[in-house]
DNA sequence: CTGCATCCAGCGCGATACTG
DNA sequence: CAGTATCGCGCTGGATGCAG
């Protein structure tokens, strides 16, 4: 076996950590939410219906333990909770907003490719 | 509730559609591996080992059918069956790439930050 | 308003065994 | 060699209720 092909899966295992993460139902979708700035527990909620709100606080904790997003607590009465990009998450929006362009660009390609390997699938049974 | 709200999820569906189709464990691995050309089914399973069986058979049939690997048999005594990335494919290694890129330029900070937060949490407790 | 705890259903995925 | 079939566990994620 050629060295090459070990040191594929090496390389990629920081890789597929962090791409489970982008991978992951919500969390691009909150990054992105939070491009323009700060927002509050449940301006994100709206934002990014319709996500649960278990699902919204795990994701939520998860960002923040990765360094991604920063959480500010305002002790006042109600109590505020602002969520907002770290730096770290700014520079993760880079290569998350070029794979969404990518998306965008083919996602009718992948629909037509799929409606035709459905179609010859559902013609060979 | 304002326009631009709705139009975050609309805009993402069809993007969020192709993200899972990234972050699940093993297409990225898969698309990665075939970059420099056609490999046969056993190939690519010790490429991206540990992949089961089960696992790399579904991953390709879900890659084949988004029209991203073609499958060619060639009915010889064994059988044999290449895959590779179809045009469409390799457009996408271009912005995983990008991914992979950051995702290795930033672990470390990640890791940091995951310790950093574990250790706060300890302590808090 | 923000967020944690609990319960629970669904299925992702690994192990294993079998076919052409 | 290249799959398909079946079983079963564990985790994801939704609903609900409670707390600060």
């Amino acid at each position: 076996m050629k060295p090459g092909n070990n040191e594929l899966i090496d390389r990629c295992r920081p890789v597929r950590t962090i791409l489970s993460r982008v991978g992951d139902k919500w969390s691009v979708l909150i990054v992105i939410a939070l491009r323009e700035g700060p927002m509050r527990f449940n301006e994100i909620k709206r934002a990014a219906e319709p996500i649960s709100q278990r699902m919204l606080t795990l994701t939520l904790k998860g960002l923040e333990r990765d360094g991604l997003v920063s959480r500010t607590v305002t002790p006042s009465k109600p109590p505020r909770v602002d969520y907002e990009l770290t730096a770290l998450g700014h520079s993760l929006r880079e290569p998350v907003e070029a794979l969404g362009r990518w998306a965008f660009d083919h996602h009718a390609e992948i629909d037509d490719a799929q409606t035709r390997f459905d179609e010859a699938e559902l013609a060979s049974e």
